[in-house]
RNA sequence: GGCCCCGUGGCGGAACGGCAGACGCAGCGGACUUAAAAUCCGCUUCUCGGAAACGGGAGUGUGGGUUCGACUCCCACCGGGGCCA
């Protein structure tokens, strides 16, 4: 029971909601939940599972356990998810939310450098920080199924995992994954050939066999430029480097260099990665992430002929094939050797002959063509991927010396190197169309190259036909200028298609405008060219024609007829000083004139392909996984090597039973890095001398291996911890058969015959299953790609494998938003303390007496500006907490933290607590009487609306109402007892929301002689209370409303049509004019219209 | 630079294409208090007229469009945020 009121608060009522008693509360039944482990979700075979149950999968994002612990940013999904999974619970659901932790990773691994404290045991202390955090919040999560990847037994089955993937190759056309020994069986029974690139099967030894299996598999290693960051001793993924060639954690430098790496051949499931997504139920901002991420451009390879060679193009601009003035080679081109010049032909301007640091001298002296290029790749050589995309301002390159002949019109155009272009993307080649592109449009400029116009947008091209169809007056200079004007105001005006500007341009010419009238109609009331009244039309022609006149002599021509020759001579864009990348009409471009972009762009593929000279390709941007680390924490790969095999060129995967390999102890967990970038990288596993070197039989005997001493990425564990929250505990399988069917595959249509329920066989089928299997998912936009596309690329080849019965893992996703906080600045432009500084007066903030900026920013260490849960629980009480995160605004939306705000969700809990408590003396009051009707039929509404609410998350809405209903239940009773029922069904509604509260009310409303609320029925409302009688309606007038009429809820048109004509401030509005319409829509409006 | 999202009172935010500003905060006024706090009641978009009751007008970043009717849908622009370059 309540503990006695503290000292202070001596004036307020001993039986107040406080902090200290929602503090004593949440305790208590806190404590109470756990032992009674309330929140258990059985599985199928488990004591208490009912099969005719429905299920529901409702996941947060994996969390990191950091040292710092949560801030309030953190748990705002955590806090939904739970409210949705308590609702679901109380409404018949088995419900599965836990939730683990991701804890392997750099943080504990850093520590452990600087300190020696073993990983594990920051880790553990980290988790145990965690849990306590997330208990305090109240959060419903089954605590049975709480795993961390660094558990033994858990990354066992990660290890599984990846032999798993390791022993798989992809079958293109079954167009699924499938065991590598099917493919070995193939090969054997010659049913399979090793293709037209390889030796023949039979004819190849034991190694060569080795190779080409290796070569299929899903996992497997390959030298490969990587991203090898020499302060963190490790190399990263693409996605872990930021585009200034920096490591996102650290920030250090990061250099490319070939490495033995182990690869994941994510890029086999590039079509069904883009194509299930049409499948899921995900943000569209998401899926389109995903889509660029995997970048499939539709495009064409494009052969142009230098003398007795042919350049290989990519491009997904064909439709500028026209365009194209030149070619652009990577430096690295193979081509370019074979292609390049002894010497520069006679007119080769210096320009073209290079240009780079150190270029001019070298041309001074006479070099070479082949002189330059080695100059050139010296130069380029030195700088990243990164830096040559980046570099966008000045452009670098060397004529080769070499001409190509472009296909489209047969013209003669220079090849340059170029380090802009990379040799990784496409092929390495490129055509340069410097009209359309800005990077092309860049390099011509400074190499002094054409730039000639394909495309025109609508406007630009009907100012082109007015150049060309000009009068002879016109072209002289008179009175062309308005003219124009005049009719690009009426073509974008109108919208018209190039098919009608000879009609335009007839009306325009025939009917002049005076320009005194245009700047009086400029001025004119705005509102009045809205209405239609005679002449708005007009005047609102001559407002736009000023516009464009100011647009015009904006544009830099200094006659009509400089601007006509920037048209005659195809330079527009070159003038304009900008690349025009947009869509429009091709111009200057053959058979494709006239054509917009998309349909040049087919009809281009078209006469490539008829003519010979490509044809349609796909490329993508997506690139196979790096999965290697030289990390201590992170899970051992079950790979040994034979001794001898210094390259690891023949990889041995350990037998299921060989597994868990378990990390060895070591002294020191510094990576061998160092101040030599080039030394090889030394895992730190290479410590573990004894664990490195083993003895094992594989089945030919005892023989001596090496380990693989690279550790895998910490995405491995995220990729499948949603699996083994089906089934924590199993020793036998990554997750047992049945609780997987059970926990993920469910029906689609109505929620209550969602589930197979049974656990039993039936498999996967698209027209009865949703695709993903965990029903509700709830993270924020930064696993957008990574996490999400590496999920899903595991899951299906588990699907491919048959050891899941989904194509895809997650079928309902949900971004939630961020919490902004303020945080403050002084004057070196430092961020401060942001809890020590005071706000006085208001709008002014100082810090340690001198004055701060305010700005608002994502929560965070670096920005000095971290709320704690704890803080807000200690003030308010963790319901309090919960109540306000939901209340701040949507959910899928970023808000600012505004404590100020707090209390009034706080208050909102006093003022139910008093409507069934009485403050003075803690007595229960509560009456047995009926409640009125009106309280009966809000609060049957308030069921509804806080239902649907619920079901579409948005709490803070839910939250409005229920305070609404609690307002006028307030007043309705106030100074006597709460009927029974309201209390009861109000208690009941909040249980999702505020628990310990709810539970706490439920229990004294029953004097202590129930159950749980956690597993109380949900209400659901009485339809027939939800019906009004009668109904008001307002009338508007020309959209207006300017009066309201009352109406019988069964009302039929005509009967409304006219009580809203007979209504006394309607009949004033209406004096006068005649009613033309009359819009009913019943239940909601009246509209006249009337003139 | 490309793509995506968001612009509504002093603040956070409500509003199936149909009464703009629910609900909360802050502010103002009142009740209860010797007084204050707490609590309860009321007001609170701007503007014009009015002593008031009340009435008129404008109003959801800007400009246009679709519609009987637009915060909501379409186009262009401006501003803020995110992702990718």
């Amino acid at each position: 029971m309540p503990p006695p009121p503290p000292e202070s608060a001596r004036d307020i009522p001993p039986h107040r909601y406080s902090a200290a008693l929602a503090s004593e509360i949440e305790s208590r039944w806190q404590e109470r939940w756990q032992r009674e482990d309330i929140y258990r979700a059985p599985n199928p075979g488990e004591p208490g599972f009912d099969p005719a149950q429905p299920k529901l999968f409702v996941l947060d994002m994996f969390p990191y356990p950091s040292g710092a612990g949560l801030h309030v940013g953190h748990p705002l999904g955590y806090i939904a998810t739970d409210i949705y999974a308590r609702y679901k619970r109380m409404s018949g659901f088995n419900v599965l939310h836990a939730m683990g932790f991701d804890a392997f990773g750099l943080p504990a691994e850093q520590y452990a450098i600087d300190t020696g404290t073993h990983p594990r045991t920051t880790t553990e202390k980290n988790i145990q920080t965690f849990k306590k955090q997330l208990r305090r919040l109240g959060l419903g999560h089954e605590e049975r199924r709480g795993v961390a990847t660094t558990d033994v037994a858990f990354y066992k089955w990660t290890q599984w995992i990846f032999l798993q993937v390791y022993n798989s190759w992809y079958d293109a056309a079954l167009n699924k994954a499938r065991p590598i020994s099917e493919l070995v069986a193939e090969l054997e029974s010659g049913k399979r050939t090793t293709g037209p690139q390889s030796k023949p099967w039979a004819k190849m030894d034991a190694n060569e066999r080795a190779a080409f299996i290796g070569s299929n598999r899903l996992a497997y290693l390959a030298d490969v430029d990587v991203n090898w960051c020499p302060a963190l001793g490790t190399v990263l993924a693409n996605e872990e480097v930021t585009t200034d060639g920096r490591s996102e954690r650290g920030n250090h430098p990061v250099l490319k260099r070939p490495l033995r790496q182990w690869m994941m051949r994510i890029t086999a499931y590039t079509d069904r990665l883009l194509g299930d997504l049409e499948s899921v139920d995900w943000p569209e901002p998401i899926k389109i992430m995903q889509r660029n991420w995997i970048g499939r451009s539709e495009g064409a390879f494009v052969d142009f002929a230098s003398g007795t060679r042919k350049a290989r193009v990519f491009t997904t601009r064909a439709d500028t094939l026209y365009g194209a003035t030149y070619m652009v080679l990577s430096p690295e081109h193979a081509l370019v050797d074979a292609l390049a010049l002894d010497k520069w032909g006679p007119t080769v301007p210096d320009a073209w002959k290079g240009r780079f640091p150190g270029a001019e001298e070298l041309i001074a002296k006479g070099a070479t063509p082949k002189e330059m290029i080695a100059a050139y790749r010296a130069f380029a050589s030195k700088k990243t991927d990164e830096e040559r995309q980046a570099d966008a301002k000045e452009k670098t390159g060397v004529f080769i010396g070499a001409y190509a002949v472009n296909p489209a019109n047969d013209e003669r155009i220079p090849i340059f190197i170029a380090d802009y272009v990379l040799m990784g993307y496409g092929s390495g080649a490129m055509m340069a169309v410097p009209a359309h592109d800005a990077r092309d449009f860049e390099f011509a400029k400074q190499f002094g190259l054409p730039i000639r116009d394909v495309y025109y947008s609508k406007t630009i091209l009907a100012m082109s036909y007015f150049c060309k169809s000009a009068t002879e007056r016109e072209r002289k200079g008179e009175g062309w200028f308005p003219l124009l004007a005049d009719f690009m105001g009426v073509v974008t005006t109108c919208d018209l298609k190039p098919s009608d500007y000879a009609a335009a341009l007839k009306d325009v010419r025939e009917k002049p405008r005076n320009p005194e009238d245009d700047l009086k109609a400029k001025r004119a009331e705005k509102r009045q060219a809205h209405e239609d009244v005679p002449g708005a039309l007009g005047r609102r022609r001559g407002t736009i024609r000023v516009t464009w006149q100011e647009t015009l002599e904006n544009m830099g021509f200094d006659s009509f007829g400089e601007l006509c020759d920037w048209f005659s001579t195809a330079t527009f864009h070159a003038h304009a000083g900008e690349a025009f990348s947009g869509d429009g009409i091709a111009v200057n471009s053959g058979p494709l004139d006239g054509l917009t972009t998309e349909d040049a762009k087919t009809r281009i593929v078209e006469i490539i392909e008829s003519k010979g000279f490509g044809r349609r390709a796909l490329q993508h941007k997506l690139r196979d996984w790096l999965f290697s680390r030289q990390r201590y924490w992170g899970e051992p790969f079950p790979i040994v090597y034979e001794e001898g095999d210094a390259h690891h060129e023949r990889p041995i995967a350990l037998p299921e039973k060989f597994l868990p390999v378990t990390l060895p102890e070591i002294d020191e967990y510094k990576p061998v890095a160092g101040d030599d970038p080039t030394a090889p990288p030394q895992p730190p596993l290479g410590r573990a001398k004894e664990w490195g070197a083993v003895e094992l039989d594989l089945g030919d005997g005892p023989k001596r291996y090496r380990r693989e001493l690279n550790t895998m990425p910490q995405w491995a564990g995220s990729c499948w911890y949603y699996l083994r929250y089906l089934d924590p505990e199993n020793p036998n399988a990554f997750v047992s058969p049945e609780s997987e069917r059970y926990w993920m595959l469910s029906g689609k249509g109505r929620s209550d015959e969602a589930t197979e329920g049974k656990g039993g066989k039936a498999k996967f089928d698209g027209a009865r299953h949703h695709s993903g299997g965990v029903d509700l998912y709830v993270g924020g936009a930064e696993h957008a790609v990574l996490h999400l596309l590496y999920a899903r690329f595991w899951h299906k080849v588990l699907f491919d494998l048959g050891h899941v019965s989904t194509p895809e893992p997650f079928g309902r996703l949900f971004n939630q938003g961020y919490i902004q906080a303020p945080a403050y600045i002084d004057e070196r432009g430092v961020y401060v303390d942001a809890s020590a500084v005071v706000e006085n007066p208001p709008g002014a903030f100082t810090f340690e007496g001198g004055a701060v900026k305010r700005e608002f920013g994502k929560m965070g260490k670096s920005l000095k500006n971290v709320i704690t849960p704890d803080d807000v629980c200690d003030e308010y009480g963790a319901d309090t907490m919960r109540l306000y995160e939901m209340y701040m605004g949507p959910l899928e939306q970023s808000k600012p933290w505004n404590p100020r705000d707090i209390v009034g969700v706080h208050r909102f809990l006093q003022r139910v607590w008093r409507t069934m408590i009485d403050e003075e003396t803690g007595v229960l009051s509560v009456s047995d009487e009926a409640p009125d009707a009106e309280t009966r039929r809000l609060l049957h509404k308030t069921i509804e609306s806080v239902r649907s609410d619920f079901e579409s998350l948005s709490f803070n809405t839910s939250i409005a109402k229920l305070i609404e209903l609690n307002n006028h239940v307030g007043k309705a009773y106030s100074g006597g007892p709460t009927p029974r029922e309201v209390a009861r069904t109000m208690a009941l509604l909040l249980a999702p929301i505020a628990p310990h509260f709810a539970e706490e009310l439920w229990s004294r409303l029953h004097a202590g002689n129930t159950g749980s609320i956690v597993r109380e029925a949900f209400p659901v409302a009485d339809a027939s209370l939800l019906i009004e009688s009668s109904i008001e309606l307002p009338v508007q007038v020309q959209g207006k409303v300017r009066g309201r009429i009352v109406v019988s809820a069964q009302a039929d048109e005509a009967t409304i049509r006219a009580a809203a004509l007979e209504e006394e401030k309607v009949k004033a509005f209406l004096e006068g004019k005649t009613v033309q319409k009359v819009i009913v829509v019943p239940g909601r409006m009246v509209n006249i219209v009337a003139a």
